[in-house]
RNA sequence: GGAGGGAUGGCUGAGUGGCUGAAAGCACCUCUUUGCUAAAGAGACGUACCGGUUUAAACCGGUACCGAGGGUUCGAAUCCCUCUCCCUCCGCCA
C-alpha cells in the first residue's frame, strides 16, 4: 500500500515504477482525483461535527438549567441529517479509493533492470559450472518413482493431480530437510516459529494476496478463512496492528510451514514432477528491520538462501528479477536458480524480496524510531530458504548414479542415517 | 455443542447518556536535588486523519477512535442489535 501524503506531493515515482512494470498508469491520477473528494468531505463532515458537538454540549447546559431547548434540538438535528449525507459521499469515495490503494504494485527500487519478462533478469553470480554427470540424467519423478519413495497414482487417487505422496527415505528426506534448514537458519539468527497455516481475510489483505490474487488460493468451508501459499503470509503478519520499540528490531523470523497453491493460472505448466503442487513444504524467513538497513538485509538474506545450497552442494545462480518480472509486493526481488540437470536448465527454488514499507502499511505494522518519538513503517523482507518440494527434486537429480540410485549429501547423512538411497 | 462471565490508553484498573480522550496506580521520558549499583520532588506522557502554518521538525485548531460493525438519541465508552476474540463450568475430541 502506498502513502497517500507522499503521493500527493509527487506521484512521479510511482508513475514511473507502473511504466516499468508495463502495468496501468491511469490509475494513479484515478487514485489521487478520489483523494481529492475524500478529503473536500472529510473537512465538510469535520466542520459539521464540530457545530454539532457545540450546539449539544449547549443543550445539555440549557437543559440543566431547566429550560427549553427543543429548537437547539431540532436545529441539530438537521445538521445531523447533512453530516449523514456528506458521509455517505466520502465512504463512498473512501471505498473506491481504498480499493484503488490495495491493488496497486509497489513502487520498484531504482536498482531494478528495466525489462518485460524473465528473458531481461539479470546474472548477478553463480556457483561455477554445473558438474557433468558422465550419463544421461534422468527425470526426479522418474527416478523418486523407480526408487519408491515418490508416489503420484496413488497420490492423485487421495486428492487429485498436483499431490504427491512422499514414502520412505522420500518422506525421511523431507524430515531431514526440514530440520537442517531450520538448523541452519536459527544459527545464522533466525527465531524459529510455527505459525498457523490457515489465516484470516485480514492478514491475507496485509500480506498482499489479497483482494487482487484470490484466484491464487484455496479457501476453507464454513470460515473465511484461507490455507497459506506461504509463511510468509503469517509471519509477516505476527506483529501486525502492533507499535514496536527500536531496541525490538530487527525481526529474523524462520517457520516451516506446509503451503498451498491453486495454480490457478499454471494450467500446462510442469505437469510432471513436484516442481509444481498444490501442497507442498517450505522453510521461509523473513526479516522486519528498520528502513535503512533493509537493502543490505536483503543481501544477507540472499546468503543465507544461497548458504543452504552451497552445503547441499547443489549447483545454482543468483538472477535480479527485472522491473516486469518484480512481483506485487516487492520492491526488489533476487531468485535463485538451481541446476536441473534432466531439463539442462536452472528452475527457480528462492525468491528474495524487499517489500519497502509496502505489506507494514497494509497491516499497520509500525516502530518507533526513537523512544517517546513518532511512528514510522518498517520494511519487511522475506525469502524461501527452503522448499523442501523443489529441494528434494534438485537432490535426486544432482545425486542420482548411473544405476539409478541416490547419494545423499552430506550434510543431510546425519538427519537420515544413510550415505545412500536404493 | 450447552450455560455463564468478560473485552477501556504500554500495563493494572475506575467509569451505566452531556462536566471523560478518558480517574488512580505502575512503566517510560524530561528537569531539579541528593548522590555510587539507588531515592525524593516537579512536569510531560495514546493513535490516526483533516486544516492552518513551516524548508522541515515542532506548534496551533478540528474530527474520529474505550474489541469490530450497525442502530437509538440533540448528544454514547456508557442504552439496543449483530459479529469476533478471551475466560470459567459441562459435553465431545487428536
Amino acid at each position: 500500500m502506498h502513502d497517500l501524503k507522499s503521493l500527493r506531493l509527487d506521484a512521479e515515482p510511482l508513475r514511473l515504477s507502473q511504466r516499468k512494470r508495463r502495468a496501468d498508469e491511469s490509475v494513479v491520477d484515478r487514485l489521487l482525483a478520489l483523494d481529492e473528494e475524500h478529503r473536500a468531505c472529510q473537512t465538510t463532515i469535520d466542520n459539521l461535527r464540530a457545530k454539532r458537538n457545540e450546539s449539544s454540549k449547549a443543550i445539555g447546559a440549557l437543559k440543566k438549567a431547566g429550560e427549553d431547548a427543543s429548537e437547539q434540538m431540532e436545529s441539530v438535528r438537521k445538521i445531523g441529517e447533512e453530516i449523514k449525507t456528506a458521509e455517505e459521499r466520502m465512504t463512498a469515495c473512501d471505498n473506491e479509493r481504498g480499493e484503488l490503494l490495495l491493488t496497486i504494485p509497489n513502487i520498484l527500487d531504482g536498482s531494478v533492470p528495466d525489462g518485460a519478462d524473465e528473458e531481461s533478469n539479470i546474472l548477478v553470480r553463480d556457483s561455477g559450472t554445473p558438474p557433468e554427470l558422465g550419463f544421461e540424467a534422468k527425470a526426479h519423478d522418474d527416478l523418486g518413482v523407480a526408487l519408491d519413495i515418490l508416489d503420484f497414482e496413488r497420490a492423485a487417487r487421495l486428492t487429485g493431480a498436483r499431490f504427491v505422496v512422499l514414502k520412505g527415505y522420500g518422506a525421511k528426506l523431507e524430515r531431514a530437510l526440514q530440520n537442517f534448514f531450520l538448523d541452519q537458519n536459527s544459527s545464522r539468527g533466525y527465531t524459529e516459529v510455527l505459525p498457523p497455516t490457515m489465516v484470516n481475510r485480514e492478514t491475507m489483505t496485509a500480506n498482499g494476496n489479497l483482494p487482487k490474487f484470490e484466484e491464487d488460493l484455496f479457501g476453507v468451508n464454513f470460515k473465511d478463512y484461507f490455507l497459506i501459499p506461504t509463511a510468509e503470509v503469517p509471519l509477516t503478519n505476527l506483529y501486525r496492528s502492533e507499535i514496536l520499540e527500536k531496541d525490538q528490531l530487527p525481526k529474523y523470523l524462520t517457520a516451516y510451514t506446509p503451503c498451498f497453491r491453486a495454480e490457478a493460472g499454471a494450467a500446462g505448466k510442469d505437469t510432471r514432477g513436484i516442481i509444481r503442487q498444490h501442497q507442498f513444504s517450505k522453510v521461509e524467513l523473513v526479516k522486519i528491520v528498520e528502513p535503512d538497513t533493509s537493502f543490505d538485509e536483503l543481501e544477507k538474506m540472499v546468503a543465507d538462501a544461497e548458504n543452504l545450497l552451497q552445503k547441499l552442494e547443489l549447483p545454482y545462480r543468483v538472477m535480479q528479477l527485472c522491473s516486469g518480472d518484480t512481483g506485487f509486493n516487492a520492491a526488489k526481488t533476487y531468485d535463485i536458480e538451481v541446476w536441473f540437470p534432466s531439463q539442462g536448465k536452472y528452475r527457480e527454488i528462492s525468491s528474495c524480496s524487499n517489500c519497502t514499507d509496502f505489506q507494514a502499511r497494509r497491516g499497520m505494522l509500525r516502530y518507533r524510531p526513537e523512544v517517546g518519538g513518532n511512528t514510522a513503517f518498517p520494511h519487511t523482507l522475506n525469502g524461501s530458504g527452503l522448499p523442501i518440494g523443489r529441494t528434494l527434486a534438485a537432490i535426486i537429480e544432482n545425486y542420482q548414479q548411473a544405476d539409478g540410485s541416490l547419494r545423499v549429501p552430506k550434510v543431510l547423512q546425519p538427519y537420515l542415517g544413510t550415505e545412500v538411497i536404493a
